[in-house]
DNA sequence: AATGAATGAGTTTTCATTCAT
DNA sequence: CATGAATGAAAACTCATTCAT
């Protein structure tokens, strides 16, 4: 798992105060692109957000589109960190569920942080897109590690390639629960949601083939 | 499936110039948009890219999200129409198959509108939204219904919220072949991308429980 | 009196059509001055309230101000063909009062028109001011050979630079109940009105000083 | 006398600053409106004319509009300032007559200002109008209050309405030898104008009958 | 004569960024 | 370090006018 960072330009010198300025700023400036997106949000905005003025904002990052980087960087951090409760050793077909479910409450909790990520990390630069897309590769590796040690344990075979897959489908079915919203959270609560996803990954439709079909 | 079109104001009456013009606008859109999106690229360059000029473009629109409303409706139509060729009504498991493929193999040609579309479809405003969305619920439809055919034909036995999952799955397993190429497309072609998603839908990772596991 | 007319371009040869074609336009453009101003009416909607299209708007004028310039043209034209009817000769005060109360009801009755070309005729180009100028000198100038006749019948006594004052004051008087409506029309009825103003006029605030001032 | 003033818009905070640039702007706006009217002023020309830039401009007010109620309500302003030294208070036919000429002599002076006010304020908004409304009832209600002095003094002796008439045409007259000066500047000077309307006022043309025609 | 599609210069307004205090 | 006034490039949109049909 990679842990660069893009630096971020700032003037300022003290380390801690970097800090807590840019938490200041990442908690506006989420709340604002969830409601206008990143290119309706100003710079003025952000500052104001932040409870600083617009001079201030540009000690702490060069251009608008840092801000942007570091709610991603952000969010991706927070994601991870969290998910880091995940037990990824085990490689059972328990502990996968387990894994599964954990990942996706996380994913209901950060809902609108992972909807803004998902929206507006294609407006990143193409400098700042790959720090961004090498946090995803980290994630979707934590899903693929879960899967890998079953295949270790023996407790499932299949090769690398659908090992890989599967994580996909399983990170991308995290964040439909939140983009997606407006159509799946009107049919399924999350635990069902959950229970459908984790059968269907299981077992395919497979299990809901009619008997005389089977023979 | 819903036809109504949200009206777009255009000064100009005959209708065939219109077609002939919106067209002429959408392609040139649909490629500004996908290099810079849709905030970055501005209203001359969409004029510039359909061959005329500032004021003609005005002719046929009234804003600029007109461009944006008429570039997602033209992609789900043309997306739909293909989509059409698709046989629902068989209801046997090949079928099935074949019409996932048949969509995937779409979504495959038509990458780049889709991730057009899917990226900055929420630029819309609380207006146009709803038209654009039910698209989508037209489209997750048309596969509700291949698999309810299954289903009717006593192929599959599954509830309602089920079938609708699973068609909510495979659309959006469909989109993320385009909009995570990135990850996707290094390891697999499409053919193959097809074959494993098609077999881990009717299987799940059953398929690949280890023997002993089983018992 | 002056008659000259600015000669207004048209493309158009026969002069029954073109006296048609602007008596429509001038009708539609007055309408619509009086509700958004010359400059927030555009040229198409002159058009359209004329009845036809903005390309044969623009076979019988050349510019915009055209437009404005029959408008106003026309309007004064309107009031001075009323103001015909006055009897100019008589040269007694009944005769300047009935002249005075007729000028004040054709103004009543106008107050539209009259408001319009109030209030835009500064936006005419020094080309045409001149043209539109003239009228109103044309106009005060009936006022004061009404009066001037009674200077002459030896029923009032005063110089020329009286008469042409007077003659101004009627006039402007005249437009006030117009522009001023909403502070006058809340106090007077146009007959009180028309009669205090005569009354002050002959009078001055001399028929009102108390007895006692005057001894 | 209503003081309310209609709140513009401005990002900045310094209150100084906003007094100081705003009266550098309506100082620049003025010569310009004077010259070509509000609708053929540019922002960027106003700009320009008050010395800075169009973005600066934009930090004291919110729309072009705004520039134009900043210069009508400071016109008003400045001729409220100064009426201000009018002794309203003596009710003598004397007194009246200072009034009266010493407004007209602030006419005479602010002549510019008056027309551009005059001839452009149509153009405020129906939201901004009243505000520049209540100025001139304001203003007519000096006058009025001169006259009614008088009245209370037992000078002269009439109604309210007549009173409310007499401040009226005092009003427009003081304006008229603004907007009027093609027709009566060449005609009067200043204190002839003064002379005659005063002595119209107070006798009518009464003063002017033939002695036989009085008997 | 009539039509209306095409044009593009011109307008208002916004907003990321800088820099003097 | 913090502030916020100043800047001006750039954007969306309008509309008088033309001209081919």
């Amino acid at each position: 798992m990679e842990r660069t960072k893009r630096p971020v330009h700032t003037s300022v010198k003290d380390e801690q105060l970097i800090e807590k300025r840019r938490t200041e700023m990442i908690r506006g400036a989420v709340q604002l692109f969830k409601q206008k997106g990143f290119h309706r949000t100003t710079t003025r905005e952000i500052a104001k957000a932040a409870g600083f003025s617009i001079g201030t904002l540009y000690e702490y990052i060069r251009t608008k589109e840092d801000v942007l980087y570091l709610v991603c960087d952000s969010i991706y951090d927070q994601v991870k960190r969290r998910l880091e409760h995940i037990d990824l050793e085990q490689g059972t077909l328990e502990s996968l569920k387990l894994g599964i479910s954990f990942y996706f409450h996380v994913m209901d909790e950060m809902q609108d942080e992972v909807l803004v990520m998902y929206q507006e990390a294609k407006s990143l630069s193409k400098d700042a897109l790959p720090y961004v897309l090498q946090k995803e590769v980290d994630m979707t590796g934590m899903l693929e590690t879960l899967i890998q040690k079953c295949v270790d344990r023996g407790v499932l075979d299949m090769g690398e390639a659908h090992v890989h897959l599967i994580a996909q489908n399983i990170f991308v079915q995290g964040q439909m629960w939140g983009f997606r919203r407006w159509m799946l959270q009107k049919s399924f609560t999350l635990e069902e949601y959950i229970e459908l996803q984790t059968n269907l990954l299981l077992e395919g439709v497979s299990g809901h083939k009619k008997k005389t079909a089977l023979q």
